[in-house]
DNA sequence: CCTAATCCCTGTAAGC
DNA sequence: TGCTTACAGGGATTAG
């Protein structure tokens, strides 16, 4: 579900509901989405203090007094609300020494949540490539991976290996203002294009967050309200639909199992 | 090694 | 109305 944007937005949040309290409980209402046994989860959060909230790629990482981090990935349904109303999607709930607390529900139970002692515990973080806002991710580390893989420049932006945070969503986007096909090949693309592409990463990523977010179905954010990004959406999810720029129709078409939305027109190379 | 396809699970919406 | 199918924002694993 939630992407960098959406994700920054939640830790945002939480770092204003939730820091300094106590843990008194974490309770497992679905033991399916843990990765570890729901004893030992428990029992790892039990009268621990938050100290802070950040974000690795889309995932949320919950900084605890013990020096161990709670690690929650959303994954597409997951949501985290600070004093929520339980519902039959409530898988995890953190009760707070002060009575708040915070509710875990997740539709599709595709998120993942973990108690670790270090961050390079966990594989996926081994593996996930610069945050798009990190100063080594540049025009040049852009260009040397692009050159090596013939891929369609849609699925390099996914892939979170090249860089951390990228969704469906923000993939169209990004390609949509950059003017670039999302089936043009990353090879193929000039330093020139590779500029603006790395530019509108960055703009785009901000504008969302500056808007907390697009909610298309499941988002919510810390305090369980949708995001207005969607609204400024040009081309994720409007197929059929006339482009904002040139009024032609928005074309949908299916990259790396997923739909890739854009205009034919705007983006030819 | 690289890339594409498949699968995890549940719910909703569209098509017939 | 009721049934079937497609699809949904992520990511790991398998297959080629």
């Amino acid at each position: 579900m939630p992407e960098l944007p959406e994700v920054e937005t939640i830790v945002r949040d939480l770092n204003k509901s939730i820091q300094r309290k106590i843990i008194s409980e974490g309770i497992v209402l679905d033991a399916f989405l843990l990765r570890q046994k729901a004893g030992d989860f428990s029992r790892r959060l039990k009268n621990q203090a938050v100290k802070k909230i950040t974000r690795r790629g889309k995932a949320i990482i919950i900084q605890l007094v013990s020096e161990e981090f709670l690690v929650i990935q959303l994954m597409m349904t997951g949501q985290l609300i600070f004093n929520g109303l339980e519902d039959r999607h409530t898988r995890i709930k953190f009760i707070f020494s002060d009575g708040s607390r915070l509710l875990y529900n997740d539709q599709r139970r595709f998120g993942q949540l973990r108690v670790v002692a270090a961050l390079d515990e966990i594989k996926h973080f081994n593996i996930l490539g610069p945050e798009p806002f990190a100063k080594e991710f540049t025009p040049a580390f852009m260009q040397e991976y692009f050159h090596k893989t013939s891929r369609p420049v849609k699925n390099v932006l996914l892939d979170h290996t090249f860089v951390a945070g990228i969704g469906n969503i923000y993939a169209c986007e990004i390609l949509f203002r950059s003017q670039v096909s999302p089936k043009q090949q990353a090879c193929r693309i000039s330093l020139a294009q590779i500029k603006i592409i790395h530019h509108q990463i960055i703009e785009v990523l901000k504008e969302a967050i500056a808007h907390r977010g697009s909610s298309m179905r499941n988002y919510r954010d810390g305090a369980g309200k949708k995001g207005r990004f969607n609204e400024r959406l040009a081309v994720y999810a409007r197929e059929g639909l006339p482009c904002p720029r040139c009024q032609q129709t928005i074309l949908r078409i299916t990259q790396a199992g997923r739909s890739t939305f854009y205009c034919g027109h705007c983006q030819k190379k």
